[in-house]
DNA sequence: CGCTGATGTCATCATGGGCTGTTACGTTAG
DNA sequence: CTAACGTAACAGCCCATGATGACATCAGCG
């Protein structure tokens, strides 16, 4: 299970952050108008998803752009869909106790 | 996003936890021995489980057996799933900056 | 039935790490 | 050169984690 990224998107404000960069490429300053914190704030969060893999940068002129990678959020949905499916298999299994 | 589902399996003992109760439903003592951890931390993180309605209580006797409930795990997958269909999607989506 | 040991929960507290804000610095357009 | 955008480094605050101790509950036994 892939710790790093849940506990990146664990947060509240990261998670608005990678609900808006779903949706579309944005710079920091989209992100700063539309979650109403700080611009360094909003870097800090920023630089995490990144060094994570979560978010790709492109420059372009003074601003810098950023994108979601799509991959590391699939294999996470992935896995929790597994981990689903195998309780619900195993939901009779039982170790005795004593 | 069900950012609660995703704050309790962001720490490292709750996911294992959960990864144990997966397979099958254990008793407090069991995650004990396996986990290595404390038995009052593993009842505290029992406790936020429950809350949480990630995990079901079956009282045995004097011991008490943990059940995984597989709902919230799939919601969360399929909202998951869901996001990065979507950025899959939208990836040459750009908001032009001023 | 009363006692004892084991299991589990709850309340409380100290510590550490993460989040946020401030400041300083680099970079680019005009 | 100036102003705006973004990053980096640093400090303070708060909350979550983990540990300790006390208490409730239940099985086993005389």
């Amino acid at each position: 299970m892939d710790l790093e990224t849940l506990k990146l998107l664990a947060d509240p404000l990261r998670a608005q952050i990678v609900a808006l960069l779903a949706r579309e490429s944005l710079c920091v300053c989209h992100i700063v108008e539309e979650t109403g914190a700080q611009q360094t704030n909003i870097s800090n969060h920023l630089r995490a998803l990144r060094r994570a893999g979560l978010v790709d940068t492109e420059p372009s002129g003074r601003y810098v752009y950023y994108r979601l990678r799509p991959h590391a959020i699939e294999a996470l949905a992935a896995q929790l869909g597994e981990l689903a499916s195998t309780a619900a298999r195993s939901s009779d299994q039982k170790r005795p106790c004593p």
